[in-house]
Formats: structure tokens, C-alpha cells, sequence
DNA sequence: TCCGGGCATATTGTACACAAAAACCGAAAA
DNA sequence: TTTTCGGTTTTTGTGTACAATATGCCCGGA
């Protein structure tokens, strides 16, 4: 196939480039996989086989097999009937289910933040808002992104509980794949840090109610936004 | 050596009592370990290597090793600098992680149980606290025990998230774990589904702040009362 | 032309063998 | 007696071959 071998070029490129080593195979290809899936390099629906993967990786179908089984139960590759993975496509409904969750669990994070008030953290929130500020003036796209992802991870790590930033690092993937298409068709000045100011304010305070509210809101503010874009564009992806 | 002998043992009982058929393996070990760790009857620091446990299920070390990397991912066990798993220990401290955040994903399910409130739903829970009653006059513990998980996964099911399902899912077997060991310390008198019928009755009303509100201070006072157990026996399980 | 059965093929599942790395044990020397 | 060095053993990582299964296609018959 023609489109089988395209992905294959593509493979053998981001091999030679990453520079497998040989040992740690397996989890080597899962994360390369996984990158490759939530960059959009891969795209919806691709086909993926064992042995054409490792072929184009230049290793066997042990490691490539492990990999694939990997993702396949966080859910980002699904088996098809006939044999070979594919990407598993998002639909509008399961990406407000995640969402949803996501409010949930980040008003968790939030709280705990807020009830810990570690000066540490909120050093380094104020760090990256300044940094957002920043951005903001130099409508630098790319930093935005990151930055705004470097929020929700403080506030992650803020909470300090390893089973909480577990479950949220599950539906970021998700959240990721859907994100980085849509957002680029954001208008630089639909960004604010108004919400993250807030909330790090929450902290401050130690108000975790008031923390948890807000997150909670802003976050779901975002998923309602994105689905909307979603169900608008008829997109799947 | 000996207690690895045992284990052996104890496996091609099982084995041969579960009959493995020879396609799927790898899920079949996966579930079996599963279910031999969270019923205890693997203890807490078992030495786990795939040759031997191969030699044990009379099969070759590839499932075997599938189902190990699996488990190791959702922490049921641990892999050991030098070689092979350990099913891996459960402080006080992770317990307690687990609880807080199970109270607010069944709050969060509660709320959206609440919020469809499907007639289906609610007689199937009506019968399960009706059951549930009988149990408590008749004394009969393990009926209490599965009763009540039951309540939980249907508490789940009429939330309607398939994520949200699978995270509680992950947290179940945590929780699994301690609570078998813990629970029959519980005088039966302890047990009571009032709170239950309160969560019931909110989901009835609609009332989904009411729900979730109920349903999280019922699984805080749950988890306290575990972690309180586990701290004062200096328990690791 | 349409339907059914059998064969070919694609793909995963399983077993096994070899290699490499890390830990343990023992011996020898300081 | 202690420490260090080297060999031995244990165990996982990887490659490869074979078996089993399901699917799709082709051919023959109605």
C-alpha cells in the first residue's frame, strides 16, 4: 500500500532521528508512538501492523507488539476485527466526556493546592504566568500552548498526589490530540491568564473552595469551547 | 526455594482449575494475577519472575511476560531492580490518596446520576438496597461486601462516562485490595445502607449538589475509617 | 447473475533460543 | 579481617520461527 509506505519513510526517519538504543525497545516505541498519535503525525484511522512497524523501525515485532498493546489500553490505539491497530478516532461526545472529567479532577487538584499553599509552587505559578504575560505581548503562539500546558502541570504537581496526577496525565493525551488541532485556530487575543491568576490568587489565599470553583470553571469553559468547534467543523480527530 | 515452590504450586492448581484455553493467554495471566493479588492470595512483597510462573501456568514466558508489564502499569506490582515483580506494598498514605480521590469521582457520578436520573437506573439500585436490607437481617457477610460493590458499580454505570468508569475501576482495585483484609474486622452491626438510600433519594429528586454531596462524605467516612484501621494495626497490605 | 464453499493470505499468538546486564558469591590480597 | 576483583548465575530483553485464526477472494454451480 501506498499510504502504509509513506508512514513507513516517516518511521524510519524518527528512528534514525531518535536514535534508538537497544535496550528499553519497547517502551522506547511506545513513547515514540505515542508522540507520534498526539502531534497528529498519525493520523485517524491509520493502519498499524506489527511487522511493518518494526520494519520500518529495522527491529523485530517483540518490542513493536508491547508497544502496541500498551496503547492500545490507554485507549489511543483500538484492535480492529481483521487484524492491525488503528488510530482511534475521537468523537465530539467522548471528548466532552473527558473534559467533564478533567473539570472535575483539575477542581480536585486545585483544592489541594489551595489547602497546601506550598510558597515553593506558587513561586513558580507566578513564574509562568509572568512568562504567559510575556507572550502574550509577543503573540508568540507556541509559547502559549506550552506555557498554558506548564500551568495545569504546577497545579498538578501541586496537589501532590502521584494516583491524581496519574488519572489527569490519562486524559491530557486525549485532551492533547483534540487541543493541538483546534487551537491553532484560536485568535491570539482569545487568550487570557485572567483564570490562572485568579486561581493562583485562590491559592495564595488558601481559599480551596474558591480554587476549586474557578478551575473547575475555566477548565470547563475550554472543553465546551473545543466541542462546539467540534461539532461546528464536523470534525473527528 | 521454598516459598517460590509453594507459589508454583499454587499456580498449576489454579491453572488447571481455570482450564487456560490456548488463545489469550496473555489476558488470561493478566486476570489471574489480577485476581490473585487483589483476593490476598498473593502476598504482599511475593518474588514474581516470569520463568516461574511460566513453569508454573505450563506455558511459555511471552504471556507471561505480557501480563506482568501489564500489571506493573497499573501498579499492581513493581518491578525489582534486580529482577523480577514484587506485588507491590500499599501504604497508609497512598490508601488515603486512593480514598480522597475516589470521593470525588463517586461524587461526580452521583451528580450525574442525579442529573439523568433514569427510572431503569433507580429500580435496579431499589433492588439492590432492598437485597441489601435482607443481607443485613440474615447476617450474611459476603453478601453484605458484594451488595455494596454492587451498589457502587451501578452508581457508576448510570453516570454514563465511560471514563469516568474506567478510572474508578482503576481506584477499585486499590481500594479492593485493602478493604478485603480490613472489612471482615467490621461487627456486622457497623454496616448500614442508610447512606446508601440517602444518595438514592437525592438521584430521585434530582437533586444532583444533594447526591453528590452525600456520596462524597460517604466514601471520606469509608476511607477514613480504612486508613484509620490500617494505621492503628501498622498494617501494609 | 448471484450465492456458497474452499483456498490463499495476512496477521496475530505462542514458543523457544540467544545475548546482555546486573547481582551474588567466593577467593585472594592488603 | 576487610576489601576488591572476577567468575558464575539469574533474569530480563530481543529476535525468530512456527501455529492458529480469520478474512477476503475466486471459482463453480444453480
Amino acid at each position: 500500500m501506498d499510504k502504509d509506505s509513506q508512514i513507513i519513510e516517516e518511521l524510519n526517519k524518527l528512528a534514525a532521528g531518535e536514535g534508538l538504543t537497544r535496550r528499553n525497545l519497547g517502551q522506547q516505541v511506545t513513547d515514540l508512538v505515542r508522540k507520534l498519535v498526539v502531534s497528529g503525525k498519525l493520523k485517524i484511522g491509520q493502519r498499524l501492523v506489527e511487522q511493518r512497524l518494526a520494519e520500518g523501525l529495522g527491529i523485530s515485532r517483540t518490542p513493536v507488539r508491547e508497544a502496541l498493546h500498551r496503547l492500545a489500553q490507554e485507549e489511543l490505539l483500538s484492535k480492529r476485527t481483521r487484524g492491525g491497530y488503528v488510530v482511534r478516532p475521537l468523537t465530539p461526545e467522548e471528548v466532552e466526556d473527558a473534559e467533564g472529567l478533567r473539570a472535575v479532577l483539575e477542581a480536585y487538584a486545585a483544592q489541594r493546592a489551595a489547602q497546601r499553599r506550598d510558597p515553593e509552587v506558587i513561586r513558580e505559578i507566578e513564574n509562568n504566568l509572568d512568562a504567559f504575560d510575556q507572550a502574550l505581548v509577543e503573540r508568540d503562539e507556541q509559547k502559549l500552548i506550552e506555557l498554558n500546558s506548564e500551568f495545569h502541570h504546577l497545579l498538578h504537581q501541586a496537589a501532590q498526589s502521584k494516583l491524581l496526577s496519574r488519572q489527569l496525565g490519562d486524559l491530557e493525551t486525549t485532551v492533547e490530540r483534540i487541543s493541538r488541532a483546534l487551537i491553532s485556530n484560536m485568535s491570539a487575543g482569545e487568550w487570557s491568564c485572567d483564570e490562572h491568576r485568579a486561581i493562583l490568587q485562590a491559592i495564595k489565599d488558601g481559599d480551596s473552595e474558591q480554587a476549586a470553583d474557578i478551575a473547575k470553571e475555566h477548565v470547563s469553559r475550554g472543553g465546551l469551547w473545543i466541542v462546539s468547534r467540534m461539532r461546528e467543523e464536523n470534525l473527528e480527530l
